[in-house]
DNA sequence: GATGAATGAGGTTTCATTCAT
DNA sequence: CATGAATGAAACCTCATTCAT
């Protein structure tokens, strides 16, 4: 880190951090848009209202904007889920209910982050730092999506729980991308029934 | 036709045809590891053996093989999956096993395919083409998806079969890529049968 | 003009115009030396002293300096037209002196544009753009012609002044040609004298 | 010409010499419509029926083919001159009406050749064989119109023939070339007359 | 001989990154 | 510091020419 100090500024100053975060936001929109490598550096600069130069001080490369995209992503994710859950009563709440809520969670998580999920899967393969930190999210998604079907107050029919996770995980994830995504030949309700529905009688004797 | 004529061979000879095929399947892979904007001509020329002059003959451009390869994929897929199912006796084979067999089909054709569907997804919202054929080839995988699950001999519990289709053939393709993916810290084993307990408590009563 | 700021400079800063200057100058010498076609972006770039980087971050292609080449083409030489004939008393000058001067003047002006004409009657037939900025400034420089001649206190012979003012253009342009690029087998000054007899006893009585 | 022997064929059979011919033919219509550098051999191969390595196997390169095209045009040039020439009565035809001729023949003889002139110029500058070629084409062309304007029966009135023929010669080529390319704003006849009365007031007492 | 497939140098254009002002 | 001008490697694509069949 020492020896980055004089050429990546920490930012300290207020408005610095500003800066800052209009870069991310700003590569966060124009990577979701278009994919990383169709983004280019002057766009982020100049859709963040700093010119390449000064872009230049705040990451040392593009890679960099995008692990910070990456790391807010993840964390926002998290906090949007969580939020969402906390407004439940698990006492009273039924299991489709439960179920549904998830789902409309990430589904209104998925809103700010279209297509930026995509481009993660290409990014995966081809650099090994960004790697290990999707994979640390991705982990930290399952396992607070296994807590909250436990919190459900009725017994969950598999014992393999681990891997009940990621189907879960993966499913609800792959529907809500079909939803978010494709025109809607299929409305919205009937496919989230559906979706509901196969985990409910999945999970729950 | 007859105005490419001039800047597209249309292969005649057996030579040529065997280019063509090998550049082909060199497009396939090389898009399937990096992804269409991060392959360049030059590399798959390359792979394929022969000359950039030459893979300018046999295609337009770049857009041009990764359209040619689409096209091979969809009915590559459409193909393995019939070729499998009808290995099947619908008569004595049961619930299980069937979506078992679907999901082995689908896995087995992965493997040839792996990445490449994930680069589907950015090309879908590029090119206005690319978006038809994939709609289509799409549709057609979950009308075969949707008579299989038809043909197994118990009702379906679910009334909108449509929406149906699409639940189960996004999952099914979703956990196929996660098996093929991920590199796997849980079993396919475990997996495929959480998947298949999954799908058959949603299907059949 | 707002969706070109992304790619194309508006020069801002005096570096800036000088380089971009620079290369228009560049453009037009080695477009007259070797013709559009024959001529890379890469010398033009080098020849301006620039990167190709450079001239693409000033012009979208090489159809663009071209365009801009052609606009100061016919703005300086109309302006040098201009500039030379205000030196005329046109109650004083004979009409053998006024066609010599203008001679004189083409002249002088092609020494800059030698071979640039050239070019243009190719470029006249592919592009429809330059088709008509070429068609204008024709336009201009044959009306300009006509003016200064009707300026000469006699009455010219003709009656169709239309079709004169184009012969006299034309005919002057072409032999101010072939003294500028012909090694001169023939001394200037005698085919000078020829061009004006022949368009002095054309066109007075 | 020993070591070329086993490369290129001397035509010596029949249809040898028509398939040169076709290509020649071909190079010139294309070369005509696109200029020589925007023309390709695949087209010009193409364009004669017969593949590239045929093409391979008359002409050593393209440059070659653009000699014999230069060639045949000039003798071809000359030849339309001079039968057009020998249908003249040169003791009963008045000046006018000698000069019209003239005029006439070089603007039908345009007719085949529109658009390889403006190559021609281009050509003239990079390589010195063809620049050999046209000097010496250009200068049978004025010698040749020199001698017909001498054939009426009037005196010349200037004492610098050479001087004069080579304005006459050029002054006629930039009319025609007016008249063949421009769609016209103003009537052929308007310009050719014009012309005419400019030639003959110029040449004659 | 003829064919057309293959070659690869060279041209156009883009963009991450550096650096002068 | 900030700016945006400049860089140049690398991508896409073309075409004169050679060569296997």
């Amino acid at each position: 880190m020492s020896d980055m100090e004089d050429k990546i500024r920490t930012p300290r100053q207020e408005r610095s951090i500003r800066t800052k975060e209009a870069i991310v936001q700003a590569a966060m929109k124009q990577f979701s848009d278009k994919g990383f490598h169709q983004t280019n550096t002057k766009q982020i600069a100049a859709a963040a209202g700093v010119s390449t130069g000064s872009f230049y001080s705040y990451f040392v490369d593009k890679r960099a904007v995008f692990i910070e995209v990456l790391k807010n992503y993840g964390a926002d994710l998290l906090a949007r889920i969580d939020a969402s859950m906390s407004e439940i009563n698990f006492l009273t709440i039924d299991r489709s209910e439960l179920i549904m809520h998830l789902v409309d969670t990430l589904l209104i998580s998925h809103e700010a982050f279209i297509g930026y999920h995509r481009e993660l899967t290409i990014m995966y393969h081809s650099d090994e730092e960004i790697k290990q930190l999707m994979d640390a999210q991705y982990e930290a998604g399952r396992i607070r999506t296994l807590e909250y079907l436990q919190m459900g107050q009725d017994e969950l029919k598999t014992e393999d729980m681990e891997a009940a996770s990621v189907i879960v995980f993966e499913t609800v994830s792959a529907i809500v991308d079909v939803i978010s995504f494709s025109q809607q030949r299929i409305a919205t309700e009937r496919l989230k029934s559906e979706l509901v529905h196969m985990i409910v009688s999945y999970l729950y004797k």
